[in-house]
DNA sequence: CAAGAACGTCTATTTCACTAGACGATATTG
DNA sequence: CAATATCGTCTAGTGAAATAGACGTTCTTG
């Protein structure tokens, strides 16, 4: 067995799953307009290659618009952020979501109006799950 | 340029990293078994090419004890997670860490205890932030 | 309509993760 | 001591991600 796939969308694919999820759909040149305007300077191909494998993966579909092509995002960012913070939860933390929120209290600093909001959602979680 | 090297841990090394966090020095050969246990059955070569790279990525070092190696992480298990939530916060979720916070709390369901448990610690953050 | 621009397919290159075999050195044991 | 087992280095192959060039096709415009 060599290196798998990944589950998840790669770093340059996520940099485009995000552009066509403010806005869609695009075309190739959009997408590559919005990247380079993030500091990512890549030749149209190369867009057009890793848009293709992205439509293989499902992440993306295209549809025909006369001669061009135009993208749309299929797996939404929810669906994304669902799967890697699943993976890194179970493959990293064993599966100790516990353990990580822990570690994100730590690690970065939440501001008092997040953490009561936070503590209002445990307060409700606690309510429905209780019972 | 092409793929990157990552900045954390490969599936591989993290799997040999929980080995020898768990206990430490190993030989390349109790390694291997740890794996084996494990379901993930490799060849000693493929173990010790791989704990080579580990040792020049500076996961782990490695001390000859007569004419064998020893190995012992170097990178520790807090570091190891605090890189990889840190690059998921930041790569995914734009540095939103409430917004990682809220998905966690969506995505896995938490127990009751462990709920109150959060609520304790976020009490207890509100009082040290305030002041 | 001819020249040039833009598009998309196909092919290719590089690097990394993963995996293991060939082989020489060393150690064990009958 | 000779046979065998084990260790570690070196080498190598495969698949995926990242990147882009060659080239044919189509569109635009003087």
């Amino acid at each position: 067995m060599a290196r798998p796939a990944s589950k998840y969308p790669t770093e340059l694919e996520l940099q485009i799953l995000k552009i066509l999820w403010r806005e869609s759909p695009l075309l190739a040149r959009d997408v590559q307009e919005a990247l380079a305007g993030g500091g990512r300077d890549l030749a149209k191909t190369s867009i057009i290659t890793t848009l293709n494998t992205m439509v293989v993966k499902q992440y993306v579909t295209r549809q025909k618009q006369g001669n061009l092509y135009l993208f749309s995002p299929v797996i939404t960012e929810g669906e994304v952020g669902d799967r890697v913070l699943g993976d890194v939860v179970d493959r990293v933390f064993d599966g100790s979501t516990s353990a990580v929120l822990l570690k994100l209290f730590d690690v970065k600093d939440i501001q008092g109006d997040e953490l009561r909001e936070l503590r209002r959602i445990i307060d409700q979680k606690l309510k429905t799950t209780k019972k």
